[in-house]
DNA sequence: CTGTTAGCGCTTTCAA
DNA sequence: TTGAAAGCGCTAACAG
């Protein structure tokens, strides 16, 4: 492989100043710069990124640490994550931790043999996940790493959009399907519904299961199966995963929505837009906080490395009414 | 930070020992190993991947290109390559090129940077990608790359069992959603399940767009709207993405599937299983597909570097029946 | 503005 | 079996 001893060789000149055009250093002539940049196409060269990365000890690589890929919201984090990262010239190293504390862990600590410039990370869900140390600017998204700057939607403002819709459209029998109360992130979303719906007066049956399709369908089962003057005339999920469950539910049980029963969601995941009826949800910002989160780990100097909470906002589409 | 030095300095031994017990060679005596490994663990040195990687011009990461990471088959692949990567003790570099010819050479050169052990490639759709140079162990999954080995599900084969599915069924007036013409793997796709029927004597309307759930739905209202007479019994489609667009066209014009339409996927997203009624569709074995390419790449000695086609099967779910 | 040079932390000969 | 030492390719400090 050719390297910058070779360019430096092949333009008469010396590695330093290879290097120096390499960094879009202004201080070289304009005569030499040109004659470099010429013998690097020239030559093919393409700079050893390791070699770099141990002289400067910090890669152009921010590591993505996440729960799971398959899941369409963290899928839709890593797509802005790395395309974001790579209009900076930075790779993404990405890590899966199946919310598992112990993997987050290894995870973790093997990412940062790499020297990464920054981490970002998605903790697990459950249990404190033990500490690490390192030089890396870290920040946790969505949900909250004792120890790092948080940056996520607001999810107790976002839970409060939703049932504040649900009650413009003059709903007073509503259900509301919760994620395991072991995670922050499902307490919050609770906590900023009910709490909306207090403060109307009005109560709501709660049912709690996990984030995913399946809980959603079977909670919804358990809500819709009944005679119609006791059924909930909306529901409100903490996930678009567990709605388009209960979407499922509903439909095999021959009920229409938003006729028989109205249904909003959370996260507004891709696929919210493309289920019958499309669903109402509770819009995260997600490139925004995949930008901020990249932000932050780069270290853009405007920002400082603090919590950060974006707004959420309600998408109406076709799976409320009126009861 | 704590490197090699500190850690033979502290145990008393030369820093190639430590470097010798850090690649567990055996060749290391007893006692000094064990010492060694209690120094490490106190001072709770962690080796640098960065200048490792550059003494030996590899890094100890594993390249992963593809065209998009929200697209459930994709991040399903990107799941199981970081699973087993990781058993090998191997990052993965994610690279995400939106199926951009021109996005994907820039990707790739940038990956290189970082010397990883291998790379592999999901290649655009279109488009003859241009080649580059490098010692890289590189395959292609799931479509061609010209010059490199190619590990991906037999296509046309899997599209063949589908048709034979359909055929057994009764059907004889199908139809079939397929991708793109100008995409190689949906040419596959279409002529195994073309050539299947006919070898049945049986005869199919073809449309034509893309791998996503509108084109799935734009196509099947095509389809099914129409009277009872002149509508296919069954329809096969290139992708579960538009079978379930295809779904959502049906439930739109009040048929019932299979009762009034049978309707038979490809891929076996996670999604498939979800969809009322569940999608009947042809499985690509993914966790196979993925060791096979990390295998391959790594190199594990009993992988010559040559194409290999795994098998598809058959996943009956509620989405097919008799006419 | 440009050249020289000392390492970054590790692996891997080569000797002992 | 262990130690000593030479770089891997680059950046950045220093000198001119």
């Amino acid at each position: 492989m050719v390297n910058i001893k070779d360019v430096a060789a092949r333009a008469n000149v010396s590695v330093g100043t290879v290097s120096r055009v390499l960094a879009k250093n202004e201080t070289v002539g304009k005569e030499l710069r040109e004659l470099v940049e010429a013998t690097i196409r020239e030559l093919n060269f393409r700079p050893n990124g390791v070699a770099r990365g141990l002289r400067r000890s910090r890669t152009d690589m921010i590591g993505l640490v996440i729960p799971d890929i398959t899941n369409p919201f963290f899928a839709e984090l890593a797509k802005h994550v790395e395309a974001i990262a790579s209009r900076s010239g930075l790779s993404v190293l990405l890590s899966i931790t199946n919310d598992d504390p112990k993997i987050e862990l290894a995870q973790i600590e093997s990412l940062l043999k790499s020297y990464p410039t920054g981490l970002i990370v998605v903790p697990t869900q459950f249990g404190a996940s033990k500490g690490w140390t390192s030089e890396v600017a870290t920040v946790a998204v969505d949900r909250r790493f004792t120890g790092f700057p948080l940056i996520s939607v607001d999810h107790y403002k976002g839970a409060g959009l939703a049932a504040q819709h649900l009650l413009e459209l003059g709903h007073t029998r509503i259900a509301y399907i919760a994620g395991s109360a072991d995670a922050p992130v499902s307490r919050e979303r609770r906590s900023g519904f009910l709490d909306a719906l207090i403060s109307a007066g009005v109560e709501a049956e709660i049912v709690e299961g996990h984030f995913d399709y399946v809980s959603g369908e079977t909670l919804g089962r358990l809500l819709l199966d009944r005679p119609a003057h006791q059924r909930p005339t909306a529901i409100a999920t903490a996930s678009d995963q567990q709605a388009i469950g209960l979407l499922r539910a509903a439909s095999d049980l021959d009920l229409k929505v938003p006729d028989d029963v109205s249904i909003i969601g959370f996260d507004d995941i891709p696929l919210a837009n493309l289920v019958t009826p499309r669903l109402t949800t509770i819009r995260q910002p997600m490139e925004q906080i995949a930008a901020r989160a990249v932000a932050a780990v780069i270290g853009t100097g405007n920002t400082p490395l603090q919590d950060e909470y974006l707004e959420a906002t309600l998408v109406v589409r076709g799976s409320t009414s009126s009861p």
